[in-house]
DNA sequence: AACTATTTATAAGA
DNA sequence: TTCTTATAAATAGTT
């Protein structure tokens, strides 16, 4: 639906495959939505990236949703097939179930909770734990946080350099205009300092100056990057 | 997003909001299968009309994906009892496989791994949960520490009180003694001196004394819990 | 992220 | 409902 068709198949590219999820995502949430208001439909949506992200939808609550689909898919298959390669692979399956139960006792315990079972030196370890991982993920997000920090200066310098450019054009402009004005030199010498002594120490202003300039809309850029974190 | 634009709310016209209903819904059916192929996700949809008729569509078993589902909210929510309902009703093996690779990346993530797929916003979250369950587990720990240290109080009144007991006893066979050697007065006077000031002033030398007798152990016990924490 | 040339989706009308 | 069509939205590829 866009510079050229695609087939509906799975995107080769791993960067355009996420690109292309995270757009598609949004406007598919966005539509479940949509339909939901528009026609006073109940809609559930779960979405669950390559990666193991959960996104979810719900007009109304999840669960209810989720119960309401139960009853009616019952009563259309009538009996389902109750797991078959349950016997055949008994051996993993209490393996799996140890270690699904350990993994989430673990998560509990990182999460703060059922921690009276617990010696100090269990605790000890945890607190450890915990704060190494956390150290890690504020580390993390530092960096990403700097990152964009970086954008934002590089759009910054960007600014500047066209400022210092505008400031040249209007210099320019301005000699021609005291050339044409002779005969009122003082008016034509005070407006030109006004105007570069604004323009160099804050940025923000040249919108006003480039507004129509389709060259530089470095300002708007700077503006909408800004909003999406905190 | 055709003739005209139109709001989203709640179409007034019965028959029009069927109409747009069972168009809109081909439309986001379409495109849920669409990002299900395309970006290799895993997607439930489930619709109910108005009229309570069910159009649903999962790119792989919607059994499956509510079963992850449930254990992703969960996790993200607040307490459950996973393993309860996980032999009763999650006894499939692939859902415990993905249940348990699930619970893994999220131990992972918490540990500070594998952090480069998450947003920003992501990031947040997990800094938050992190900080939570640390201070749980610090609270909790700090509570145990209070417990042992009110034990050790306790412990030691017991034993000022048992020491006390004890130097009256002493005192008592010590005026015995002196009745019965009268003949040296001098030596027993310095004896009972030197043991007084020493039994009031430090608590632990009082297991030389006391080794033998079984209503006094408290002096064990101590040296027992003090050896469990640092 | 932001920008567009295109493709899709769809609101209204037939 | 279905088809048509003008127009709004979504989005693939690019920067």
């Amino acid at each position: 639906m866009a510079r050229e068709k695609i087939k509906i198949r799975k995107i080769d590219n791993a960067t355009a495959r996420q690109v292309t999820f995270s757009k598609r995502r949004r406007g598919l949430f966005k539509k479940a939505e949509e339909l939901a208001i528009l026609c006073d439909a109940e809609v559930a949506l779960i979405v669950f990236s390559a990666t193991g992200r959960l996104f979810d939808f719900s007009s109304s609550s999840m669960k209810e949703i989720i119960d309401r689909y139960n009853i009616h898919s019952k009563n259309l298959t009538a009996g389902d097939l109750p797991s078959l390669d349950l016997q055949s692979e008994n051996g993993n399956l209490t393996t799996l179930n140890k270690q699904l139960t350990e993994a989430t006792w673990q998560l509990r315990n990182m999460r703060g909770e059922d921690l009276n079972g617990l010696t100090i030196q269990e605790l000890q370890q945890l607190e450890k734990t915990l704060e190494i991982g956390l150290s890690r993920v504020r580390e993390k997000k530092g960096a990403r946080v700097l990152e964009q920090i970086n954008d934002l200066r590089k759009k910054g310098v960007e600014l500047m350099e066209e400022n210092t450019r505008l400031r040249y054009q209007v210099a320019e402009l301005q000699m021609v205009g005291k050339q044409a004005a002779v005969v009122d030199p003082e008016n034509a010498l005070q407006e030109d300092g006004i105007q570069s002594s604004e323009s160099v120490t804050n940025v923000t202003h040249c919108g006003n100056t480039c507004e129509n300039d389709d060259t530089s809309d470095a300002c708007l850029k700077l503006g909408l990057s800004c909003s999406g974190w905190k």
